[in-house]
DNA sequence: GTTGGACATATCGGCTCGATACATCGAGTG
DNA sequence: CACTCGATGTATCGAGCCGATATGTCCAAC
């Protein structure tokens, strides 16, 4: 989750921790902001894998033109770049379909990064994502008809079965839109 | 979190583990299902903790009505009840205004209970979560100026937007529900 | 009679969160 | 000018949760 996140972003442009979080954030909705505890142990993680590599290292930052030498001027930096092992694990992760987890957090950053993948998949990321809300949906239909607990539950409940077809319609739409570029692409 | 449900789910009925998981389940939608690797954990921690007991010990279960002696015929499930202690941690971990989180699974889970709340406090945390959600639309709205990076984080921040004002429009009918009744009960 | 699937309990490694600590920097305030 | 305060920035730790996995029971269908 946040290794692809982070390679995803880095990918973009070269950046440093803090600057990832914040990206991260208006990338996937601020609720949706990922922690430090796990920001920085997963950078090093990926450091350590030669995944990606530190670019600016502590010593040599900043844009302090004309401070003097033995300063050691904007020591506080760690901009990361991603190494070429780096975008192959990218590719590899965004790809891998097999037990890819489809809830909500990983399936936007995905369809986030979905540009970087063929046609085909980005249909079948959609499409599965599609068939779980379905699934959902028909379970809760299913429990529906009993009588709920308190009025509390049932409101959840109303609740939980209008935010999943407004989902289910939301990916239709855009299930609807891949295929119709498809369709355009190949009649050129 | 964990603990809450728990306990709150064993207030209406003795429970097993599996059979918890199952309501669990159905009670805030299966996407939110809590998987056993917590739970068992979470149910051996309850009861060192004296917040709940195991009612039907291993031994001593089932409908077999004629099986035979030395067989130990339903030896298998371990039906947990709620103690004293158990429904006191109960109403503190739900009462506990202070750094309660909101995100939508706590909050989901503390509405489901909320009738074992105050309509003070059942009222308060109606508008905290709508405050959380107000503060991100806002701070949504704000960036929706700038131009967004590929068209797919561009359609995620739309459905972001649309799913916020949803959830809002539907916390306010909540606490407008709320507010009226407690008049009501004024009245009376 | 045996094989497969629902039921049921349990553990383990890994990821993530929230709290906390610490240090730097710029802007404002007395 | 010294001071403080809040934003920036990196890092660690404990606790909680998940997914995979193992193990075993019960029942029905073939």
């Amino acid at each position: 989750m946040l290794e692809l996140a982070v390679l995803g972003l880095l990918k973009e442009h070269d950046l440093h921790g803090y600057e990832l979080r914040k990206r991260l954030g208006d990338l996937l909705g601020t609720g949706a902001a990922v922690s430090f505890g796990s920001l920085y142990p997963a950078l090093s993680k990926l450091e350590a894998a030669g995944a990606i590599r530190v670019v600016t290292p502590p010593g040599n930052a900043g844009g302090h033109s004309a401070t003097m030498a033995g300063r050691v001027p904007g020591r506080k930096r760690k901009v990361y770049g991603i190494t070429t092992a780096g975008s192959a694990l990218f590719q590899q992760l965004l790809t891998e379909r097999r037990s890819a987890p489809l809830d909500e957090r990983s399936f936007s950053l995905r369809l986030a990064f979905a540009s970087y993948l063929s046609p085909e998949l980005r249909l079948g990321l959609l499409e599965r994502r599609r068939t779980l809300l379905a699934e959902r949906l028909a379970e809760l239909a299913a429990t529906t008809g009993k009588p709920r607990g308190n009025r509390y539950v049932q409101l959840l409940a109303e609740r939980e079965r209008d935010s999943l077809s407004r989902d289910l319609s939301w990916l239709d739409r855009l299930i609807t839109d891949e295929r119709a570029m498809g369709r355009l692409a190949v009649h050129n």
